[in-house]
DNA sequence: TTGTATGCGTTATCAA
DNA sequence: TTGATAACGCATACAA
């Protein structure tokens, strides 16, 4: 409840001596530091941030936005972007930053500059999670000056800070991780093209086919979701009846890929063999368990939080760098190996 | 980008008259009323929060905060809470409200008042969601005089805004389900016995039980996680070898009771009729598919969001109101009703 | 090294 | 109905 005027009225001192010490601002000696020092936390100092964020623009608010799009779908069957910001929370706490929390819809993405949390300034920074925003929208929000980071998405041909799972390596280990089954005729099924990690695992399946001397073959669908790996698996049974297994983009895809197999009478991982991408909570859980890539949600997110601090801090000195955090091969049945006894 | 002398000056009032229009306020005649409103729209004028927030108290930061503890388990396996700020979030958005989200650990939870969150004043009200906030803490908060609504908890004598599930009723249905499968000997499985949904869902499963002239008996356990439920099973088979059917006071719970079942070689529901609450993700793709409760997680949000801005718009003049969200029976296999031909 | 003075954008008080 | 002006708490340019 005290400011600053209180702590130098307590000490005799001006108040601009009291910021400077409290600021760690040089122009102050070690003695008067040591003194507003413990006057400030004897007198239960907590600086006001409107105050500070009033100020000629140097200062901040010390808190950064966590933006995603609800994209219709029920966001309920896919928490990955909540444990992201859990991570981003956490990591944010740690280093004194606060995180507001903010979904928009696809439509309201148009206008980049039309986000309320940008227009009243609320933040120093933002985090972007998810595929959906366009470039142009990311492009926009950089070109009004703020500090950015992305998760699981990123530019073309701009250089933007952002953190990915490994994907491309991840995709390649879990197609090898099929070939090592026997397999050679084998599938990928993925969602837009253009989506940053849909292409690098893509890219991923595609390095481990052609080193194996394979041919390669992408089913895209318009989203990633169950019903759109349904979808995939039609057209596959369709235009290629022979596969023997399926690289699915995403765990998602997979559920999509195992009801259709369920439909056409082939089991997995008996007749059909089936790798994912994510590690969602339910993939352990069906019948038969999802083999799949695990990708560290929320290590993502404590990326994402501690890149963008950094950049806050440093006032954005740098150039902007990729994040890749490393993914993990889950084995379990849907891929042809044994399970566990249990 | 625009501010209010902005507008005053390209007007030629002043900027008290413009803060006047801008607000609502009496004093100033319809005609430069609406002018001020054009120009502040044509001019693209957002109000600067860090102002507001400045002046005298009066004003607010139009932030809520939404609190949760991390309780060491992993949050991951039971994004509930995730859920919730989903709902809070979306409806403060809509009211023009932000939202900052903070997970604290149980540990820092015992002096009430060193919330960071609070301590900078940067919320003008809290949603406090989940079972782990102390009844201490949480009337701590209201001393404060920060507005508060809880979200799966309520305290005991003093009256606050809260909003549950309708545990009580809900539980007495599930309870009923069973009995109506023609069971008699049924147990229910719960964690702590001064959490209020426990509380609530205990009382539930004793009146059904009152009303059929059974005997009632809960099991307690320290948490109501999926290993405390394998815990609490054991405790069943030794002390009641031969109850029918369980009544698991969370999904979680279940989970527990289903593993602690099968090592026992009972199998659900042929010889252990078993219902849940919550209606989790996974609960639907266990084998078998547990029947349960299901709780509207995002609209338990929405409820204590549109509850709290109520408070701080009506400047907290009425008593405090307990909302209470309807619940669903799921009727899936483990309860003993055939599944799905699928 | 320290202090004085000014401004940030808004609301509130008081006078016109 | 309007306007001038003083706060709000802090950081900083400038003077001492």
């Amino acid at each position: 409840m005290s400011t600053l005027r209180d702590i130098a009225k307590y000490l005799n001192i001006s108040t601009a001596t009291v910021s400077r010490a409290l600021n760690d601002k040089p122009g102050v000696s070690d003695e008067v530091r040591q003194q507003v020092l413990r006057a400030a936390s004897e007198m239960n100092y907590v600086p006001n941030v409107a105050a500070q964020g009033l100020v000629n623009a140097s200062t901040s608010t010390r808190t950064v936005g966590f933006v995603c799009v609800d994209h219709g779908m029920p966001i309920s069957s896919d928490p990955f972007y909540l444990h992201v910001m859990r991570g981003a929370e956490q990591e944010l706490a740690r280093r004194g930053y606060f995180l507001i929390v903010s979904t928009v819809n696809a439509s309201s993405l148009t206008n980049a500059a039309d986000l309320q949390i940008l227009k009243e300034k609320r933040v120093d920074g933002l985090i972007l999670a998810g595929p959906y925003f366009s470039q142009r929208f990311i492009l926009a929000v950089c070109a009004a000056g703020m500090p950015l980071v992305l998760v699981d998405n990123a530019v073309e041909k701009t250089p933007v800070d952002c953190v990915m799972a490994s994907d491309e390596q991840a995709a390649c280990e879990a197609v090898s991780h099929l070939l090592e089954h026997g397999h050679q005729k084998i599938v990928a099924i993925s969602g837009p093209k253009d989506w940053a990690s849909n292409r690098a695992r893509a890219a991923g399946y595609r390095r481990a086919m052609d080193e194996a001397n394979l041919p390669a073959r992408v089913f895209h669908q318009p989203a990633t979701t169950s019903d759109t790996g349904y979808a995939a698996m039609q057209e596959v049974f369709q235009q290629a009846p022979d596969v023997t297994a399926i690289f699915a983009i995403n765990d998602a895809m997979a559920f999509g890929v195992m009801r259709a197999a369920k439909e056409h009478g082939r089991s997995i991982p008996e007749d059909l063999a089936l790798v994912g991408f994510d590690d969602v909570e339910l993939s352990a859980h069906l019948t038969p368990p999802l083999t799949t890539m695990r990708v560290p949600k929320q290590q993502l997110g404590i990326l994402a939080g501690r890149r963008l601090v950094d950049i806050l801090q440093k006032h954005e000195g740098e150039a902007p760098v990729i994040s890749m955090a490393a993914v993990k091969l889950i084995v379990r049945n849907s891929c042809g190996c044994k399970g566990d006894p249990a």
